[in-house]
DNA sequence: ACCGGAATTGATCAAATGGTCAAGACATGC
DNA sequence: GCATGTCTTGACCATTTGATCAATTCCGGT
């Protein structure tokens, strides 16, 4: 039963070491063909060392993809974690739209592979959602909420405000192709960052605020 | 080579149905578990039929794949070329996001197809997207551009707009799951979907508009 | 009733795939 | 230098999976 630690073994660097190699090569591959899709033997090929060896380190396929989910998870709950609320609201949701942004560039992978286990049904993450993710929205929830009772906010649902947010900027991760294939660029151009970035805090912004 | 022709086979009545309850099938299955991860066998038997019968009106799942996309490519360009400029932008934004969060309700697994395809890479849309789809959305950015120079759209580029609109309503269908653990809801509620709709109106008109 | 093409099936196959096992290489502390 | 536990490998296995084929049944027109 539980896997708790990541990489079941690895008592050594070189085992650390390889576990780290297995779980990037794990998250490229999942991130590509999903749970189902993705083959150990490539995973094992990519992370440079035999099938025999990968299942050394990690006992079957699923265990590696829950210790690929787990290892992303913490750094992709980050940004909503600091969403503070100290600046008010147009300092705390264009620093929150900006860090998801970033989110998408640095880590396009991590937020592919999440958005295909949530299309899944979320077989493996289901428990983490209602706990975790629900817990901390809701905190985040009640912070918007109180901005609205002060009137620095639109009356609506926050979760919906939450909602685009997450969709847009997750959008130039996940949805990379079709947008290089419609702009002929991406997040990795730096001229193009900011002009999403922009182009969303500013009207997000303008459509939330009261 | 080319198959051109949906499900190939099938020239009498029951034949065509056949093919109809496939690519139903296939749509559920590739919807939900991708190109390599999709089963023939699990689509055969939720289409009720044999494997073998499945594989004489479609010889491969790569054909299948295709099928599918395509017979649902139409419906999923509708809205966009839709979206009318006669009304001025206040009115095709709003209709256009109307449309496109129905879509969402109504065919929430051929949003999830599409994003996994795109996810993918595109490996078989990527023609379509580089020359049907392209030249749709030249064509309405043309539209939008000019609502920007007679000032009556806020100046940027209006190409992430458009992505905002797909990231916004298509996060309804593609991460409904998510959704629902936080709200208890979907599109399928009514006042729900009503919520979201004007959510999203009102804050990307509010965004947007000049 | 019958004929020809469409539809359907069970048997079968080769390749791919997840996983096991026993044996050996390697590193490291004593 | 040796003993112990970590790491690595190649051979092997059972199952799954996509696909083929020959044979049979079904259906519609005449």
């Amino acid at each position: 039963m539980g896997d708790g630690d990541i990489g079941g073994r690895s008592k050594t660097r070189i085992g650390a070491a390889n576990v780290d190699r297995i779980l990037d090569a794990g998250l490229a591959a999942f991130s590509r063909d999903g749970l189902r899709g993705a083959r150990i033997e490539e995973i094992a090929t990519a992370a440079e060392m035999s099938k025999t060896n990968l299942l050394y380190y990690f006992r079957t396929k699923e265990a590696l993809y829950a210790a690929v989910l787990t290892r992303t998870l913490d750094i992709w709950l980050q940004p909503l974690r600091d969403l503070d609320e100290a600046g008010g609201p147009a300092t705390a949701l264009a620093a929150y739209i900006e860090a998801k942004l970033d989110y998408s560039r640095r880590y396009p992978e991590a937020s592919r592979l999440f958005a295909l286990e949530i299309m899944q049904g979320a077989p493996v993450l289901s428990n983490v959602l209602k706990t975790d993710l629900a817990t901390l929205v809701e905190a985040k929830i009640h912070v918007l909420r109180r901005w609205i009772d002060e009137g620095r906010l639109r009356p609506a649902d926050p979760h919906h405000l939450i909602f685009m947010i997450w969709a847009t900027t997750q959008h130039y991760a996940d949805f990379a192709t079709q947008i290089r294939t419609l702009t002929g660029k991406d997040l990795t151009d730096d001229a193009f960052f900011d002009q999403a970035r922009s182009a969303l805090v500013e009207t997000i912004l303008r459509g939330a605020l009261a």
